[in-house]
DNA sequence: TCTGGGGTCCTAGGACCC
DNA sequence: TCTGGGGTCCTAGGACCC
């Protein structure tokens, strides 16, 4: 039997909120929903079922104008933990027909099923494409059958026609793309479509007069450089359906740890306000709990940081960040007075802000230091136990002022 | 009609060191 | 004293993704 040529499957849940919210409260099957809050609110629509992306309603979409397209949909504040939930059940369901899994996203993971091929083929399979097809129709039934969620796959070389061809399969489909005609597949496609391609790189190019990816794989190399500077060569053999080039291939399916054991990405928690803020104690309070919860959720990963940056936006929606190196930590007791210092230092206008934000960065393995014992850390390991089990907002600290971190303010001991 | 919140990755300039 | 280049770290900002 022939090896599997590279197979990639990109599975993507269709409108993955609304389908959780359908799941929950099926008088909402039919109905046009829309999760993210409520028309008039600060906020964007985060997932938008087919009825009402027929009326233009797109995720990105402020409410203000999704409440004007679709006055009469059903609205809904979401609610990510059970988002969560229900995104580890379609991975164990998926985890039972294929040991490789990448996870992309909360609604998207990558399957590898190269090394499966005697696992997985059956008497009446054609070949190696028609086992890997079937294979991903029992999980497309599985997830419906099981948990009531629609999923798409698309199947290809590589992660990037993989990811188009699944949201082509939409809804509720499977889409296979066979080795050698990736270019043919992509050629007719807008450059919009490739992963990775924005709508800033979407213009240039458009300057340039490429506006399908069958235009960009045969663009000249040297005015591709141009435009899009060291992304040229790689999109353009991704264009062309040259999977070894196509951008982040050579990804491992989980990375967790980069090879020098320092942990790879960041935590951040930020915050755009009801209405802008001018108050400083007002500010102060939410910075204080912007520190205390990233702090907290490095705890929960057992990481510390050794970079904390600031970030603000006025209400003109001018948005800058301040970013400091420090001795690597996960306390809010050292966070955040550098938050307080960053924020002193950025904060130059006197234009009121509209939000503010700290993440966490420059993660490193937790390592249990002297500093940490005492009285501090007794609590903070049962505030923390008791946020593991019932959510950071089931303990709140008593305050409104940045004086929450004196440790003689009683207020302190949450 | 203003434009969320969680991330990743890349770029570019300056400091600093060899 | 002047003149370098290369490498790495730090910082700020921006593009992009879901």
């Amino acid at each position: 039997m022939k090896a599997y040529a590279s197979r990639i499957c990109c599975l993507d849940l269709d409108t993955f909120f609304v389908s959780v919210e359908r799941v929950l409260d099926p008088t909402l099957v039919g109905k046009p929903v829309i999760v993210g809050g409520r028309p008039g609110e600060r906020g964007v629509v985060t997932a938008a079922s087919y009825e009402v992306r027929a009326l233009g309603v797109r995720s990105g979409l402020s409410l203000t104008e999704a409440g004007r397209l679709a006055p009469h949909a059903v609205y809904l504040p979401g609610r990510h933990g059970t988002y969560g939930d229900y995104a580890q059940r379609v991975r164990d369901v998926v985890a039972r027909f294929c040991p490789v899994i990448s996870i992309a996203s909360i609604d998207e993971m990558f399957l590898d099923f190269r090394g499966c091929e005697r696992m997985l083929a059956r008497p009446g399979d054609g070949d190696a494409d028609a086992t890997i097809e079937r294979t991903v129709w029992s999980i497309v039934h599985s997830l419906d059958a099981e948990l009531g969620l629609p999923a798409s796959v698309g199947i290809g070389t590589s992660r990037s026609v993989a990811k188009i061809a699944s949201t082509l399969a939409k809804p509720q489909g499977v889409l296979l793309v066979p080795h050698g005609q990736e270019a043919e597949f992509l050629a007719p496609l807008p450059v919009r479509r490739y992963p990775g391609i924005g709508p800033v790189a979407e213009q240039k190019l458009a300057r340039v007069g490429i506006g399908t990816l069958g235009q960009l794989a045969s663009a000249g190399r040297r005015m591709l450089r141009g435009v899009l500077g060291a992304w040229a060569d790689p999109i353009r053999a991704g264009a062309r359906g040259e999977a070894p080039a196509d951008l982040g291939d050579d990804r491992p399916a989980f990375r967790e740890h980069d090879p020098e054991g320092g942990i790879v990405g960041s935590i951040s928690n930020e915050r755009t306000f009801r209405e802008d803020v001018g108050d400083a104690d007002c500010i102060t309070s939410m910075l204080c709990a912007l520190s205390e919860r990233v702090c907290w959720r490095a705890r929960r990963r057992g990481v510390q940081a050794r970079t904390v940056t600031l970030k603000l936006r006025y209400a003109d929606f001018e948005t800058l960040s301040r970013g400091r190196t420090i001795t690597p930590t996960c306390t809010e007791q050292e966070v955040f007075p550098v938050v307080m210092d960053l924020y002193r230092r950025a904060r130059t206008r006197p234009l009121r802000l509209r939000l503010l934000g700290v993440a966490l960065s420059n993660l490193g393995l937790y390592a249990e230091q002297g500093r940490l014992f005492g009285e501090d850390t007794r609590l903070r390991g049962v505030v923390d136990t008791i946020r593991d089990k019932y959510g950071f907002d089931s303990l709140r600290r008593g305050t409104a002022t940045g004086r929450a971190f004196r440790r003689d303010d009683p207020r302190t001991r949450a």
